[in-house]
DNA sequence: TTAAGTGCAAAATCTTTGCAAATGT
DNA sequence: ACATTTGCAAAGATTTTGCACTTAA
């Protein structure tokens, strides 16, 4: 409850101060790491592809200010593992967080997460319950690791 | 892919030593707290409960052990913190990890994490994609919230 | 008795914070 | 010029590992 507010709170007074962004090495790097990649990717394996180009602590950063200027959202994959991915089919419609009805692939093989936007599940909730936001994620084999199988 | 051959290959050994488990207090506390509850734990939540019964990394043990077992089931939340939860509904019937088709709810306002056993939503993949598992997560206010903000 | 389980200390991982220095506009 | 962004060091938080000690069966 408590928490909620002051995150709130955080959200607006960063709208009115109405920061300016600036396009910085580390950014741009990042969210094209993002762009170009059909998966999504967690900090570590964004950390291992920038090879030392910027530190530690500036990809959380700047991790932080995309998702908050909408470019990216964030995943968390079922072993728990944060990932991140570019904003392609969200059209930020929800109050709580963006819209993400689409369903997350995380294989088993490859361990890669994927965006599957053209899934959308249906599902009836028990009395009582409200409904703001869905994390759907199935895991098994993907594409990919299907077809090199054979 | 070495990964996956190395946790099989655990698996096949303990199920051919066949350890025996013993029925500790540790083990038991943490059994009955899980079982007695309605929603899903976490290890910081059980240690808080169980109050200094038992050391932080044997909680940590014994959660594998009944994981292992097939005593309880795990469940990522939507924040990336690991929750426990008894196996009621599951039919273990899958390769690789239980069957646990049902939804989990989590509620933004007390942060608890419920399981929907009656909930089963239906979805299509798309072609080359083969699912073993479902991690399905809905978030927003739940019953109990609901009813105490009237 | 003795293998399984535990406690403690220490390491490993991932993430956040504070502050001074660097940099984009 | 100056507010934003970065790097570094350090702290937090969570989980894992090694090893000697304890305990259930």
């Amino acid at each position: 409850m408590k928490c909620q507010q002051i995150k709130l709170r955080t959200f607006v007074i960063r709208k009115i101060t109405m920061k300016t962004t600036r396009n910085t090495a580390a950014r741009s790097a990042i969210l094209d790491l993002i762009n170009d990649s059909h998966v999504a990717l967690s900090q570590p394996s964004i950390q291992h592809k920038l090879n030392g180009l910027c530190d530690r602590v500036t990809i959380y950063r700047v991790l932080d200010r995309l998702l908050d200027d909408g470019l990216i959202h964030k995943i968390v994959n079922v072993n728990g593992v944060v990932n991140y991915a570019a904003c392609n089919s969200c059209n930020h419609k929800h109050e709580h967080g963006h819209d993400h009805e689409h369903v997350h692939f995380s294989c088993r093989v490859c361990n890669e997460l994927t965006c599957l936007d053209q899934v959308t599940p249906s599902f009836l909730l028990p009395e009582g319950f409200q409904a703001e936001e869905t994390f759907f994620t199935i895991s098994g084999i993907c594409k990919n690791c299907q077809n090199s199988n054979e």
